[in-house]
RNA sequence: GUGGAGGUGGCCCAGCCUGGUAAGGCGUCAGACUGCUAAUCUGAUGUCGCCUUGCGACCCGGGGGUUCGAAUCCCCCCCUCCACGCCA
């Protein structure tokens, strides 16, 4: 959420910030026009309201009578008069509210602007593509012929966009969860395990909602939600907060199943690249305003450890404008690369939301103890998702007999185990 | 799920029965005083709007209602704690 008070004061900003990314300006459009009405029923309402304020002090000094009386029945429609207002501003606030929730966050300057994803921009690439002397199978054959994904079995207790991982499979998911929270332990990340559900409120204080509602499951009954990413309940740990200045920087991490709908985006993958349940790690900062950016390349730098630490190529998109998610002022996708599938595998991204979450979700800390309460900055970051970094390992360490070699940092969470066989 | 107790500025807590400008304490900051610190005294310490050195309105978990006037009375909902029940 923006400031409003820059929406006012700066509405052309707004409008080429919105076109940059693409979106209508309709949206600033009906701000305005709301945000006037409710400005002149707050000042006619405020003014009533002091009538009133004085007045009923008067009636509750007067002795009975016709005075008194007079006092009352005027006083009684100054309040009918507020009361209408009232009911007009809670309409003007719902459409203020609406459209506030709507505006995306800011671009910092340094986002190329864009259109969509051709205009990203390589900033970084990392390892070498292996050369084969075979032809690499694509993810889901590899684990087929091992017997490590079974599909159909998560087909049958689930759905389509379901999988269910088995025997090796299941022990290098774990193994991988393991070795990334290790890993952000080691990077001074307190870990955290989070509820998997999360009410509305959480996901309007990280911008999940409403602009991406349809893409969550709702549980109907209690109006809740499936966490679609860990940074929805760790970002709101601190909602309605105000932290001490000497708490910050707070780093957390956490590992969390994530579910997405994906409504109509699921016809041209096969295997596990986009399914709507994975595992993912997920890493939060709260951090002070001025330390935003530099904090931003930490992050970035956390979640490349952990992909050079398995040794698999991948390489860094600076996203444009256009291409940039709701909440973002700055965003990096890790993409890791596949090559029996020739792809980049998005698996990380790195965000600066600056105060934008913080806002929406009051998180604020005290700049000096007697100075008004300022909001903090909040990043996230994957660190990272699971199917992804499953299918560049299996790609990626696939053997000419159809074994996978384990990367070797994961070799001490599987007793050991070197290579992954037929199971 | 049942019964009880609660939710009041950053924190604690009074006021509610009996409607009439939200009291007090702690913490923090500033000023005063004092060799320094401490103590003490004074002031500041929530949100919004506007004609922005200031003025005004709002704020007692959330939403409605009654009333000239609601923290206070009525209705609905949420959350926390305690006890009992059920349960992996």
């Amino acid at each position: 959420m923006l400031d409003v008070s820059i929406i006012r004061s700066n509405p052309e900003m707004i409008r080429t910030m919105l076109q940059n990314r693409n979106k209508d300006d309709d949206i600033l459009n009906n701000f305005l026009a709301a945000d006037e009405e409710w400005r002149q029923l707050t000042n006619e309402n405020n003014g009533l309201r002091k009538i009133r304020n004085e007045v009923s002090m008067q009636i509750s000094k007067m002795s009975q009578g016709t005075d008194k009386d007079t006092k009352i029945v005027e006083m009684r429609n100054v309040g009918d008069k507020i009361k209408a207002n009232d009911a007009r501003m809670a309409e003007l606030d719902e459409i203020r509210n609406n459209c506030v929730l709507n505006i995306p966050n800011i671009p910092d300057k340094s986002v190329p602007l864009g259109k969509d994803s051709n205009d990203n921009v390589i900033v970084y690439e990392w390892g070498e593509k292996r050369k084969f002397d075979f032809k690499p199978k694509e993810h889901w054959e590899i684990a087929d012929d091992l017997g490590i994904i079974d599909f159909d079995g998560g087909v049958k207790v689930a759905g389509s966009g379901f999988y269910c991982l088995r025997g090796d499979g299941a022990r290098l998911e774990r193994a991988l969860i393991n070795y990334f929270l290790d890993m952000h332990h080691k990077q001074g990340y307190t870990e955290i395990f989070p509820p998997v559900i999360v009410n509305k409120n959480a996901l309007i204080g990280t911008g999940q909602y409403p602009n991406l509602k349809d893409d969550m499951y709702h549980l109907e009954k209690d109006d809740m939600y499936l966490n679609p990413t860990a940074e929805v309940p760790l970002t709101n740990l601190f909602q309605d907060d105000i932290l001490e200045k000497e708490q910050l920087p707070i780093k957390y991490t956490a590992y969390l199943p994530s579910f997405r709908r994906e409504v109509g985006k699921h016809a041209d993958t096969r295997g596990i690249i986009r399914v709507h349940e994975f595992n993912k790690v997920e890493m939060v900062r709260f951090v002070l305003p001025e330390t935003s950016w530099p904090a931003l390349e930490e992050l970035r730098n956390d979640a490349e450890e952990l992909i050079k630490g398995l040794n698999l190529p991948y390489h860094v998109l600076l996203l444009c404008t256009g291409d940039m998610s709701f909440s973002c002022a700055k965003c990096f996708d890790l993409e890791l690369y596949a090559p029996g599938k020739d792809a980049w595998l998005e698996a990380s991204s790195c965000s600066n939301f600056t105060d934008f979450q913080a806002r929406r979700a009051r998180i604020k800390y005290r700049p000096e103890p007697h100075l008004k309460s300022e909001f903090i900055h909040t990043l996230n970051g994957s660190g990272l998702a699971l199917p992804r970094t499953m299918v560049a390992i299996l790609e990626n360490y696939q053997n000419k007999d159809g074994t996978v070699t384990i990367p070797e940092v994961l070799r001490k969470y599987m007793d050991g185990q070197e290579i992954i066989g037929k199971n």
